[in-house]
DNA sequence: AGCCCTAATGTAAGCGCTTACATAAGTATA
DNA sequence: TATACTTATGTAAGCGCTTACATTAGGGCT
């Protein structure tokens, strides 16, 4: 048997389609004996809505949607599990896409989910074609964007400095002697926490008196064997770098399991740290020095920010919050020369 | 302004709704140059279909859905990844849920998936209340379990035997000399996987002579610190175990965090194995001997097979896909007592 | 008793699409 | 030229809900 429909649950009830979804939905608005006639319907019949019909009727969804750049590694996951949990405690439903890292698909991921009515969309990163924002605030579907905060921008975030962040990472390296820096990052066109954290380097380079222009940068995407590919064309440049800081903790892997590969000692050869801090820095031998990243709280505090508004409120500011250098043993002091 | 409407396409471009909603969907149908003035219409005004509506007129939605136990760590990440790749090309959008886990929010997330629409779904495992599959059945809902494969069960999957391939992994373990072993598993109830793992491990001391009752099992949510504090106390148990086989390669991640801290030689002292090899098997110091499971294997082809079932044919067959024990180093042969 | 108000329910008009069927306009056939 | 197809398009009936508005029935007031 198919499934049965508000007006199936209507006629076993005895009453008008009306009230049962008024039952449902609204259930102060319905007398005491009949709302129990017709939940007990709902029970034996199985009843359940259909999506469409009142997403149709409705004009909402109770869905909302999140465009991560990709599933495939953690970097994203704990911050989307806090966003996930807390939108379930407030009956909402998640609906999670990826982009690839690619900004073509990200914008189809975007039209995709607002055509299929997502209510209210979490997006990663300020970096975005100005037609995606039109789109967005054409159709009055409220985002909100994590994982970076920066001051003058006017669209509602949640998010950290990353370049300061980056920043203090890079300070700690210099004072410890390091003059000749490496840096192993994703690809930083289209994507600004990538190169606000290499500005955050600069930053630091700049402020300490080394040419910034010297930091050596390798692009490539986020997977462990990149991150060794990269790490050992890097070795293989002369003169060698002493810290290789890399864009997240993923890249840093990779790199550490080449440094072992070609026996080089870290912290005592080179040193390698991470961004992000996720599971894998704690496990990696020797654990990484990286930077915490406050996932739970961006993904909790955006649902929060977009609960908000999809009941009016307009969104009242951005928020920043804090990432702090985590230091473990992948860091040490520059070898003597 | 707000969306616009396939109407206000239809008024726009001279033509009917229906020409429209044909261009779209059945372009052969209407002639070349009404094609092109619609298509254009549509461009210049952005238009993009109302989800709700054309699942409620369709009576499908293009929408597969996954229900995976989580999505904090790796374990389904890849396998994930694939099948919404192959979905992708069949122009399938992908809706993911997470259960945490347990039985009545997996189900409760299934019937939210059906009741938006999802046109078939991906399972993980069988194990699962028979309401769940009758309502299934009932709504003719098309549906796949991975991640498991067993001979004699009736509904169609894909996946591996996974009580044979932690056999051979036992196997492995004891003829290097263990006699001694200890399990750290993520709970087994409700959990085939989990408790087909084990019981292979018992098969294989069958096997061998060992008495299965000997086996010492610790049961623990799938994280890294439970694995860690799972292992302290099975260290502190007399006699030790010296090979500590795991559910899983987080499990074993932590165990081996905590064989560190406890100054303890892996495999010299004890041995630990994964199971899964999700990267952080190699990431690890020792690099986790584990057992490999087809991520990309399943995820692609149980696309192929709701793609194939929604399209009226119907299951071939069970697949049964190979699953091999990795070797790296972190099994040694059992310590000289 | 007559009036007004409130609470509970029903009526019915869409929401934006798809699609069976009807219609119109060519085209080929005899 | 009349006939029978074929092809392109329009018409309109839903799909299963929500909700503004209408209706009805009690209750409390004067």
């Amino acid at each position: 048997m198919p499934s049965p429909t508000l007006e199936d649950v209507a006629t076993r009830a005895g009453v008008s389609t009306a009230t049962v979804s008024r039952c449902l939905n609204n259930p102060s608005k319905v007398a005491k004996t009949t709302r129990e006639r017709v939940l007990e319907a709902v029970r034996t019949l199985g009843y359940a809505p259909n999506f469409g019909a009142q997403a149709l009727a409705a004009k909402r969804t109770n869905t909302f949607g999140a465009i991560i750049p990709t599933m495939e590694n953690a970097i994203f996951a704990r911050g989307l599990q806090a966003f996930q949990e807390e939108l379930q405690r407030n009956g909402i439903t998640l609906l999670v896409a990826s982009s690839s890292y690619t900004p073509e698909l990200e914008e189809q991921q975007i039209r995709g989910l607002v055509a299929r009515g997502a209510d209210a969309l979490l997006l990663i990163g300020h970096a975005r074609a100005p037609q995606v924002y039109e789109f967005l605030d054409d159709r009055q579907v409220p985002y909100v964007i994590t994982w970076t905060y920066e001051d003058f921008q006017s669209r509602i975030s949640i998010g950290f400095d990353n370049r300061e962040a980056m920043k203090r990472l890079a300070e700690r390296v210099i004072s410890l002697g390091h003059r000749n820096i490496a840096l192993i990052t994703s690809q930083r066109k289209d994507n600004d926490r990538a190169s606000h954290r290499c500005e955050g380097i600069q930053d630091a380079m700049a402020l300490h008196g080394i040419d910034p222009e010297g930091l050596r940068i390798v692009e490539t995407p986020y997977t462990i064997s990149n991150g060794a590919d990269a790490f050992a064309s890097l070795m293989e440049s002369d003169p060698r770098p002493t810290a290789v800081l890399c864009g997240n903790d993923v890249l840093a892997a990779g790199a550490l399991l080449q440094a072992r590969k070609m026996n080089l000692d870290v912290p005592g050869d080179v040193s390698i740290t991470g961004f992000d801090d996720i599971e894998i820095a704690q496990i990696v031998t020797p654990a990484l020095t990286t930077v915490h990243v406050p996932h739970r709280e961006m993904g909790k505090g955006a649902a929060r920010l977009l609960l908000g508004m999809r009941n009016g409120q307009m969104p009242n500011l951005s928020t920043e919050l804090e990432a702090h250098v985590v230091l473990r043993d992948s860091l040490g002091p520059a070898p003597r020369t």
